[in-house]
DNA sequence: ATTGACTCTGGAGTGTACTCCAGTGTCTAT
DNA sequence: ATAGACACTGGAGTACACTCCAGAGTCAAT
């Protein structure tokens, strides 16, 4: 019988894994789903939905905690109160001051952008090759973190 | 000798911990600072811009290693190459989809905060009081992360 | 020289958000 | 009935970004 999506196509479909998801039920930010008689978990849109909102949620940066308060905009709710009008300004005060500070971050990095690319239009020609000092310095700059990520992004 | 600010004046005027800013070279974010004879830090203006970009870049959502990248922004570079020019412009894309979609919430964000005043309209004089069914889910309904946080935001 | 506020180091501990694993069970097809 | 793919649980481990601590030293003032 299956009356229901199990785990691993979700995980696809969500691009979440597996542990995820089940992390996600474990601490409640997702609600239980129906099981199989045997008790596999068996999901619906509606859940694949919920749990692709989480994760764009989470990439604009909010927390799990966060997003369980925001996930109530994603139901549908006929009733509302003080505290829950109050979390959800709150929130979006919180949203426009980050696209505020994201928007000036975007000119800055534009403006950064246009130095470089003036830069290596000028010095195309010298003795440069692949190689700046902006990059060496972040190779060998002193002690790093002692991370094991070489040198791409 | 007093040639430079001492790390706790620093910490209050950036708004990082002492143990943050000690973090933070330990790991190599910020250079070593200057050190008195008996081996105190002693911090000048640049550092204190450069903790001071580090707070606001992690503010946007950046991580300490992206920050790392991020931080030869501030510093005047001569040279560009096309490795920088590429970092730049990957990070001011992420940037601008960050932007967008952070506006799309916003968008949402308020049609929910409408409906809920809308909704405080219609029923401020029922019975509902300080309470609603959507905070009664937020509290008690099902499993909950085993947070120390109670109710409010 | 002593006091008191401040700082030093190395290392352990915390919170968040996963990620991995072993041992076991389920499901579907043959 | 058996195989092979998939799923289950609980618990341990990992990465990041701190945060706290003990024991010791520094600095400026008295």
């Amino acid at each position: 019988m299956s009356q229901g999506i199990q785990i691993g196509k979700v995980a696809e479909r969500t691009g979440l894994s597996i542990d995820t998801i089940r992390f996600y039920q474990k601490i409640g930010l997702v609600k239980q789903p129906a099981r199989s008689e045997g008790g596999f978990r068996l999901f619906d849109d509606a859940d694949i939905k919920d749990l692709a909102f989480i994760k764009k949620a989470q990439e604009l940066g909010f927390s799990l905690i966060e997003i369980k308060q925001l996930s109530f905009l994603n139901q549908d709710h006929d009733h509302a109160c003080s505290q829950v009008r109050d979390l959800l300004s709150n929130k979006l005060k919180d949203v426009r001051e980050k696209a505020a500070q994201l928007s000036r971050l975007e000119t800055e990095l534009n403006k950064a952008l246009r130095q470089c690319n003036r830069d290596l239009h000028s010095h195309q020609r010298s003795a440069h090759g692949e190689c700046c000092p902006v990059l060496e310095a972040l190779e060998g700059g002193g002690p790093k973190p002692r991370s094991r990520q070489s040198s791409q992004d």
